[in-house]
Parts: C-alpha cells; sequence; structure tokens
DNA sequence: AACTAATTTAAACGCACGTTTAAAATAACG
DNA sequence: CGTTATTTTAAACGTGCGTTTAAATTAGTT
C-alpha cells in the first residue's frame, strides 16, 4: 500500500476517535509505520490531510446519496418523510465496503468536524458538495410541502445534529445499551432506531408564533 | 471582583466558543486581566478549572431543574412529552439572569463537554448531578408509558444530541436564518423551535425489529 | 550503468502549551 | 506596628506540537 493511503487510512480512524485537534501527526505517522515528515510531504498540511480524509469518503458517498434522493424525488407516489431519510441508509452503509468501519468511521468524522475547527468543515463540505443537501432538501419539500423554507433550515439543523453527535458517540452508546440491555447494536441499528425519530421530528406539526 | 470570578467568567465564555482543548490558559488569564499563574494557584489545574466553570451552572441550574420536573411528575393531569420538554425552558432561560448570555453560554459547553475531552464530562455531569437525569426519565416515562426503557434511552440520547449540537453551533445558525430569512432570532426563540423537534422524535411511533 | 527525479529518513527548528518556582506585593490580625 | 498568611507577579521549565531541512535512499529513464 502507498505511503499517502496508509497515512489516510491511520488518520481517518485517529481523526473519528480523538478529534482532529486532539490528534497529532506522530501519531498517525507512527500509527501507519511512515515517517513523521511524510505527511508534509504527501498532502503539505495538516489541515490538506484532513481536507484529503473527508473527500475520500465524500467522493464514494456523494454520488450515491444524489443518485438515491434523485430516486426519492422522481417517484411516482409521494414520498414520506421516513423515505426520504431512509435514502441515507444504503449510501452510509455501502461505505462498510470501502473500508472496515466505514460507515461510523464517516459518521464519527463528519461530528468531530462541525464541532472542531469551528466551522471551516461545514464550510468546505456546502462549498464542495452542494449537490446533496439541494437534492435532500428538495426531497424533504416534496414529501411535507407545508412546511416553510425557514422551519425546514431549522429542522434540517436539529437533524444534522441528531445524526452527528449520536455517530460521534456511537461506539460508546452502544456500549451502554449492550451493558444495560444485552441488546448488542451495530451502526446499522443504531441507524435504523434514529430515522423513525429524525423523520418524527421533522413531520412534526408547524409552531404558530 | 474576586481574581477567581475574573477568571471563571472569562474562561466560560472562551470555553464555549472555542472548546476546552481550544483555549489556553494564557488566553483566558490574559482577557481577564490576570496573572497566567492565577489559574493554577486558585484552581490547581486547567482539568479543574473546567469542573469549577461547569459546577458554577450546574449547581445554580440542577434544583430549579429537579423541582420543575418534579412538579411535571406530580401533576394530576398526564403531561404530554411537550409538556417534559418545556419544563427545562424557565430553568434553562433563568441562566441569562444569572450571567450575561448564561443560557447560550451553558449549552454551548454542555455541547463542547462532550464532544472534547473523551466523554469525561459526560461521567462528570451523571455522577455528580444524578437526579437530574432520574427524574427527566421518570417524567418522560408517565408521558409515554408505552415507550419501552432501552428506547427511551437511545430516544433520549437521540435529543441530548439534537439540543447539544444545534447549541453548539446556534450562534452561526441564527446569523445565517438572519442572513436568509430576515428573521433573528435569540436564544429562547431557538428553544421555541427545538422543542416541537425533539417532543415529536421521542413520541415517534415506536419500531418493529 | 549513469543520471535524474521522487521518496524516505533523522534531526532540528521555532512556537505555544500547562505547570512550577521563588520573590514581591498585599491583606489579615494580634 | 510587626508578623504572619495570602495573593500576585515575572520568569522559567519541560513537553509536545506542526513544520522544515538536507542528506540518504529508492525508483524511473535513457
Amino acid at each position: 500500500m502507498s505511503t499517502k493511503n496508509k497515512i489516510l487510512d491511520a488518520a481517518d480512524v485517529l481523526f473519528a476517535d480523538k478529534g482532529f485537534n486532539g490528534t497529532s501527526l506522530r501519531e498517525i505517522t507512527s500509527q501507519a509505520n511512515v515517517n513523521l515528515a511524510a505527511v508534509n510531504y504527501h498532502f503539505g498540511s495538516k489541515k490538506e490531510l484532513i481536507k484529503a480524509v473527508m473527500s475520500r469518503y465524500m467522493d464514494e458517498l456523494s454520488p450515491q446519496l444524489e443518485s438515491s434522493l434523485l430516486l426519492i424525488c422522481q417517484a411516482d407516489v409521494k414520498p414520506s418523510l421516513h423515505d426520504v431519510f431512509s435514502a441515507f441508509i444504503a449510501p452510509l452503509l455501502n461505505l462498510n465496503e470501502f473500508k472496515v468501519n466505514g460507515t461510523s468511521t464517516f459518521l464519527q468524522l463528519l461530528g468531530r468536524g462541525y464541532t472542531d475547527s469551528q466551522g471551516f468543515l461545514r464550510w468546505f463540505l456546502t462549498t464542495q458538495y452542494p449537490n446533496v443537501f439541494t437534492h435532500f432538501t428538495k426531497a424533504v419539500k416534496i414529501a411535507y410541502p407545508e412546511l416553510s423554507t425557514e422551519e425546514m433550515f431549522w429542522r434540517l439543523h436539529f437533524t444534522m445534529g441528531t445524526i452527528v453527535f449520536t455517530m460521534s458517540s456511537s461506539e460508546a452508546l452502544i456500549d451502554i445499551a449492550e451493558n444495560d440491555f444485552d441488546n448488542k447494536l451495530d451502526i446499522a441499528g443504531v441507524i435504523e432506531r434514529v430515522i423513525p425519530y429524525v423523520a418524527a421530528g421533522v413531520a412534526a406539526p408547524i409552531i404558530k408564533i
């Protein structure tokens, strides 16, 4: 395997686990069994490495996500919100074939990116992969046309928060649930449980001010 | 004002804004106009300062929260989930009288505590302030008795994620919403919008496996 | 084989961090 | 007032960080 990929494979696991600020290049390079200077040689800087880690996942995910959402939009029967959110399942779980534990690693990275580094990753995602967002809001608009754009804005951000936060700490939550309820969930099980929740949240009756 | 309080007042704003790891003691002490060594003299270490910052808020909040939730549990009419979550509003907004921008600062701190520092703050809160959690789950159980303990566990963590993540980035979201929709929300406005969302999420139909 | 380009390596750089020290300044008190 | 305790101060300590350097090694090309 190339040095570049060895670095990426070590970096995304460590980034997901300990955050971008919380992971040093020395940890990454020693985990990857490459020289410390290799990161700056191949990627230029730590910031560019972070971008490369995210891009590797997003380049795999976003085409699948776009076509999955497009299919929902073009269906003959009006989709429910549950249908819209379910459109994320297959593309997300496919990341597990792209890389071992790819799904949970990516979702954890997403969570880190939103809270670490003061929103620079949010800018990166929305500017580099805008189609995912437009297709998604279009699909939600079809499923729940009464929802105003502003209310949709807020509820989609609430949803993002639910997903991202849950997945950031999914390993800990899965462990707790196993201990307390003797029910060992995997990442697909967590996704199955969160979708009714967010679908119901977005579908909540419209508030009056 | 005492040096100790000057430090706490500077620290909580900076911690909320840039995270625990992202804020240095030099930033805090220069913002507070005190000597660098004052933190270690008065608090012992940075970790203890973080605990003190959180304790100051929790000691103010948790009694109000407990009695507010207890009131819900002991009411004659069965409360709705919306009622349960609304029990948080007054205690949270009262933090604004405790300190300027206290509500949003505290909620941002909560979000930081969950994602920074690998869950040590979660341990701190659940062990130091367990009554808040038990009263809350009791209230939810009354409002939605059909929900199994395990499903409640998951949905409450989804809810925690929604709140914490939203409030971590509430300032940015409020700015975006103002630009895009000419509608300037304050923190109370965000809370008003998130409660129907989380109440509907927790109230979602029970999934079958 | 000889030369060039790409990569890897070990070492060091400068910087910012949390913490500690010991002296100076202030407060408390008999 | 004099003495003791408390607090503040400036300076330094050791550590770990991202990055850079220049030499050593490897790969590619003619």
